[in-house]
DNA sequence: TTGTACGCGTTATCAG
DNA sequence: CTGATAACGCGTACAA
């Protein structure tokens, strides 16, 4: 199937390329008829206008870039592909597509080309670090970008889910059901995302008029490594419970316990960010805040739409989060 | 940082375009002193061709399409994620980027969008399921393209691991321990790779002159639904052992033995498919098949710009895989 | 060694 | 209502 420009159309019409451009737009005023046998010898032929060249004249490339870093872990990734959903439709609803940029650690350079040749008209970050080479490049290239996650510059316009009011409301359950010592095993203490929640646990305690230490917070947990570490810690000390900042620690934290005989909820309760299957059919069922990732994507992509377009936009912190209580809190 | 062109770079040295052109090139010859002037004027002013109009030009997009189905569930992703470190990688050497695309099951208007509107100059398509839809249209778009995967079309470009041998090789090695009767423990049915896996299976019992039951054989087994079942009916039917094609099935068998207090690999032995941390650290450590993805998707991205370029390709079988033994077939 | 002029496929401006 | 014509930014025959 040869590729046909508009040019042929029009010749194979006798028309000018602009009646034909015209039909196809809607700008401008033509008659029925022409109109008519154009889109009829459109559909016909299949004719699809070449993209590459309406970028170069409309200067816009209407692709979206977006960053997907190399060292995402399984745990990421979930989130990372449930946000590309919601990008990738509001995308084809407005004709982009997507770019990806896969970026290693602080090595910006391949996001550098696809900015600097201009092949995107703008870019979303999927999380932001405390210190993101990232941002701080895009920042300076001064394309229009939207960060998925929070961050402490005021000038990067930033969708996220409200973790602080999740995790906060979450722990307010934990203590309302009588915990008093709660633990919170995390992510990356590097990943913003960490600190916010570690904040709103902070702060249900300070609502209950308690105080939570410094101690009961672990970051950069990693599954194998520390989970019986924080048990055996939990057992000696007498914690109540724990959190945890995803599916994968809850797992560890189950497994651990079974080993341990440690009973869930009697001796010892469970919660975890990010409701999954495995949570919801586990013995017992695990309590979990689930989270709309995918509406997530799609407001930032929203969102940056409007940025490229120069209309205002701000902040977008969502509420899109859910508590569902299970058998482990109980 | 206002964007600037070829023209801005040669007017302001009073040279041609021409010479600003083959500067970046390196084609044509043109003096010493000439170059390291534009070469010098560029540095300075980051000047960078514009992409689009070297496509428009150059009749090609310098873009690699990326399928990437959207009912992916968690252990699909990981691969995928892993095969696109290997595209980007090549991708990048070769002055190309990565346009994604999300299909959702037989609806390949996603896809169809970026073909048909010339955004890509060939296809990767990262799973190949019976009768793929995406497949299909790419056949008949006639675009460039390759599958990860194996399918029975002569005529498609395959670039696969050698499944088949390595769960034929698996299966063996339990068979010289002495099992007789395995189970086989599968993704979906539909995924043409679960098919190419019990193959290599029933291959192995055959090579043994044994034979392998179809009932040993489980498809679309989902995590919390059949595991328990399955190993129900391993215990009545004295089955030596299981093979499941992936980390989150093994972990599934890990975790009904426990309570059911099947002891692995005294009562029941157990092999996975992809190693994982997962696999080496549980307790009993699960051997293993190791599979290099991201090999996989650098291969299939060179086959795709050789097929682009015009030059002859050839389906690759690798043998990129390795099994590593542990604790749970001893 | 360097420059001129045209084509790549579209859209937009300005006449008719 | 419609049609030339000029951008858009770059590569490249062809000419000098």
């Amino acid at each position: 199937m040869s590729t046909i420009t508009i040019d042929d159309v029009a010749q194979a019409l006798g028309v000018s390329k602009t009646t034909v451009s015209r039909t196809i737009s809607g700008k401008g005023r033509i008659s029925e008829g022409t109109r008519a046998r154009v889109q009829e010898y459109i559909q016909e032929h299949n004719y699809k206008p070449n993209a590459v060249a309406q970028s170069l004249a409309a200067q816009r490339t209407f692709n979206l870039g977006l960053v997907c870093p190399i060292e995402y872990e399984i745990f990421n990734l979930t989130y990372f592909h449930r946000c590309m959903l919601g990008i990738s439709e509001v995308a084809a609803e407005n004709g982009y597509d997507i770019l990806l940029s896969m970026v290693n650690g602080d090595d910006v350079t391949n996001l550098r080309r696809i900015v600097e040749n201009h092949k995107v008209d703008g870019v979303i970050l999927t999380r932001s670090l405390v210190d993101d080479m990232c941002m701080k490049y895009l920042k300076e290239s001064g394309i229009p970008f939207v960060v998925i996650g929070t961050c402490p510059d005021p000038e990067v316009v930033q969708v996220d889910n409200d973790h602080l009011g999740a995790c906060s409301e979450l722990t307010s359950i934990l203590i309302a059901k009588g915990c008093r010592k709660l633990l919170l095993a995390g992510g990356e203490k590097q990943n913003i995302i960490s600190q916010t929640r570690a904040k709103g646990f902070r702060e249900a305690f300070r609502r209950a008029r308690l105080k939570a230490e410094e101690s009961w917070i672990y970051y950069d947990t990693e599954i194998r490594g520390l989970i019986p570490e924080i048990l055996t810690r939990a057992l000696q000390e007498h914690a109540d419970g724990i959190i945890c900042m995803d599916e994968k620690l809850a797992e560890a934290v189950l497994a651990q316990c079974r080993e341990k005989e440690i009973r869930i909820p009697e001796d010892f309760k469970l919660a975890s960010f990010y409701d999954s299957g495995f949570l919801a059919h586990s013995v017992p069922a695990v309590t979990a805040i689930d989270i709309d990732d995918t509406k997530l994507g799609f407001v930032a992509a929203q969102t940056l739409l409007k940025l490229i377009r120069g209309e205002p936009v701000q902040n977008q912190h969502l509420r899109n989060y859910q508590i569902i209580l299970r058998e482990s809190t109980t």
